[in-house]
DNA sequence: CGCCGAGTTGAACTGAATCAAGAAACGTGG
DNA sequence: CCACGTTTCTTGATTCAGTTCAACTCGGCG
């Protein structure tokens, strides 16, 4: 359960802390990790499935974000802040994920320095990704995102829907249908 | 100069530790603090004046981001990580900064705790505010960004060029100038 | 078998970009 | 303090990428 590794190296005691704070379980395809107008307390580390995180504009759902196998999940926006959130998170596929308790760990901050670290270092990672989609949506045609999709995240077309895809991109349904039919 | 306590409270040895690696200095107008493709080290307090953070898509400027009084501004996706920012900052009026070298105090880490908690806010700032402009670019229209901006942040439209406004709402100086005309 | 969700296709429409031309404001040196 | 060039902003005409609405196809599944 070292999953955790590859953001920072942790010293074995805080390492001891974080896993007394983890939990693995499984979650159904469609279940929600989180709802939006509630604080969110918890990270997830992916080891199986995909996730999604969308808001609503209007009654319309917009897809912010996937995560796949590797990643983690949460709603930054209020894990950090202790706001409500404004995502939802959905589970795609039947998954299997280390859920981390995070409002618990929080309290040892000042016990536990590398706590801050691997907080630090987990949002860093989010603003780089976060950042890279800005470019995408601002300087790309519609055509154009859609092939950077394809480079960087081509599993990402074989397991979610067309749908939720397109809201990603921030085009129709509708014109990526068409898009993806120019071949 | 304890203008990094709105942030989170520093204990005194920190804070006489972040005093030493700050220097307060001027900028002239389109003084580039930052250039792309180097290693940003540095984040400014922003006392008086106001800064624009660009980059260049196929030779064309993309304003990413302003900052005015009281904001700290900095290439977030280098001074984190140390890999080469795309980003340019520039001022856009005479300033007043507080320069701080963020390469001399993240060497003590490990000794300043309170070091990686100040970075870790720093860039959750960062991260809330890029989260809010995704939202605003991916489900507004032009007319509604306008005037998101106009409540926001109704400075920006005394002080800044509306090349520059325009490029940051993602729309063309043509589109803009007839929003703006409406009235 | 027939329904239902997912994806495709077509036609009409539209928000915003682009191209082009001017007007206004700005600042810099004589 | 004026004149002239540059930058900033506006306005008009045209074009285009992408949306919307609507109908249709296809594959799975109760």
């Amino acid at each position: 359960m070292n999953f955790l590794d590859h953001l920072t190296p942790l010293d074995e005691r805080t390492k001891n802390l974080v896993e007394r704070s983890v939990r693995k379980r499984k979650a159904k395809k469609r279940e929600l990790l989180q709802q939006a107008g509630t604080v969110c307390k918890q990270f997830h580390f992916i080891e199986k499935g995909v996730a999604r995180v969308y808001y609503y504009k209007d009654d319309k759902e917009v897809t912010a974000w996937f995560a796949f196998e590797g990643m983690i999940v949460s709603c930054i926006d209020s894990l950090f802040t202790g706001n409500l959130t404004n995502y939802y998170i959905e589970m795609l596929e039947d998954s299997v994920l280390y859920t981390v308790q995070y409002d618990i760990i929080e309290k040892s901050f000042l016990d536990y320095p590398m706590l801050e670290r691997l907080g630090r270092i987990l949002i860093t990672d989010n603003y780089l990704l976060l950042d890279q989609r800005v470019r995408l949506i601002v300087s790309h045609t519609a055509e154009e995102r859609y092939n950077l999709l394809l480079q960087q995240a081509p599993q990402a077309l074989q397991r979610i829907p067309l749908n939720y895809i397109a809201s990603y991109l921030n085009i129709s349904q509708e014109t990526l249908s068409r898009i993806r039919g120019k071949y």
